[in-house]
DNA sequence: TCCGTTCTGTGATGGCGGTCACTTCGCCAA
DNA sequence: TTGGCGAAGTGACCGCCATCACAGAACGGA
């Protein structure tokens, strides 16, 4: 069940298989309402936790209150795994945006599963190169691309995490996701999201099924996203 | 001597003691002359370098030819790992910023390795986490600090990695860096880098002997640094 | 169904910071 | 010393994009 019909697994999300179920096996589990902040930034914290159900966000937020949003995670994804490894305090905020389910692994207990099953650890290295590998294109995208660009690359990695194909290159992106969080991925001003999006609904490029964004032609706006 | 009186290991940087060292026991050395390219990203490319000598940089290039520093890395610093671990190509370009030696290990010589000693993985997961909160910290500098917080931001990192502290605060930092460099790594442009140094090198907060920068008030540019 | 609240659309305005075009400095080699 | 060349300093301009200020839509309760 943990693998077969998810949606999209994506990248930043689960260890395989067999290895998420033993390792959680026995993780306290926790509830966390909309709008309600597990964890943020600076806060000490030594346990990772995995997302069983709802949807959670990974923020970082300014002195000044705009908030830049870093990834949204769903069922399967794991987060805060990076106090769990070196225990240091979290890098970032995390908040639920609708009701979540999720399981509390501490750094002790995960810490004396490896000691049993070593392989683990191949799997939290390559969860984190996956998540370096997106943070790095996050970068790039700041440094190079344009407004258009970078809401465009944003869709793409929203596409990546929670698209399901509809066929002919049509992607449905199954959360309900609004301009200001989009705006919050690219780091750009809400407005302007609104005005790029119009656009390219004019030029059939996206579109709005009852709330749902729709990447209408996904080759074309890969070509938007890059320089 | 490996490990014993280096100036700054840094957070980016090595693998600890013993390991490192047997690791790379029989890795194949490299030679790259000053401006030469390592590889660039997309390359394929299934193994990792240590510096042994001399420095890279980590770049990532627009196809409009700007460039973005994502950081500099000098000896005992491991480069290539992504690729090492997931096999996917190269996510950055790595280029000698001055003649280098380095040690090239492959990524069958690695997991060999590792089957014989798991205590690696242990290794680089630290390396990968720390180098994940690197990023995200670059992130959240290029979304909400203005140009100056980026420049101090940025300085504060390379006294980071190359960082010698001189007394009363001063750290003078071990690389000739030019302004062009650090307006890459903050991603701004080299002019503005320029008048901000001037301003900061009449208020004292930075000077240059001889070709180095001096942060003369740490303090001070943490302040700057915090939007 | 109505109303409030939260999202979305769109123009006007202004400022930060990039770009351009030089000048000046500093360093090395002849 | 001097000439040359790359790095650093500095002003002027200008465009992109954030901000402000609303006007509609839409949605979810009462």
């Amino acid at each position: 069940m943990a693998t077969s019909t998810r949606p999209g697994p994506s990248l930043l999300s689960a260890l395989p298989g067999s290895l998420a179920t033993d390792l959680f096996a026995d993780a306290k589990p926790v509830r966390l309402r909309a709008d309600k902040v597990l964890f943020i930034a600076s806060d000490p914290g030594d346990g990772c936790y995995r997302v069983e159900e709802g949807l959670l966000k990974v923020t970082m937020v300014s002195r000044a209150g705009s908030e830049r949003i870093l990834a949204f995670f769903g069922p399967g994804a794991i987060v805060g795994e990076l106090s769990m490894i070196d225990g240091l305090p979290r890098s970032a905020s995390v908040v639920a945006v609708r009701d979540a389910a999720l399981s509390f692994l501490s750094r002790a207990a995960f810490e004396a599963f490896a000691k049993k099953h070593p392989e683990v650890y191949k799997s939290l290295v390559a969860l984190l190169a996956a998540r370096l590998r997106e943070t790095d294109t996050v970068v790039a995208a700041g440094s190079f691309l344009p407004l258009k660009g970078r809401v465009a690359s944003t869709l793409l990695e929203l596409a990546e995490n929670f698209g399901q194909d509809v066929g002919a290159g049509r992607v449905v992106i199954r959360q309900k996701i609004g301009q200001s969080d989009i705006a919050a991925m690219a780091g750009i001003a809400r407005e302007n999201v609104s005005r790029i999006l119009n656009d390219w609904k004019r030029r059939k490029l996206v579109s709005r099924l009852s709330g749902y964004y729709c990447l209408e032609n996904k080759a074309q706006l890969e070509h938007e996203a890059e320089l």
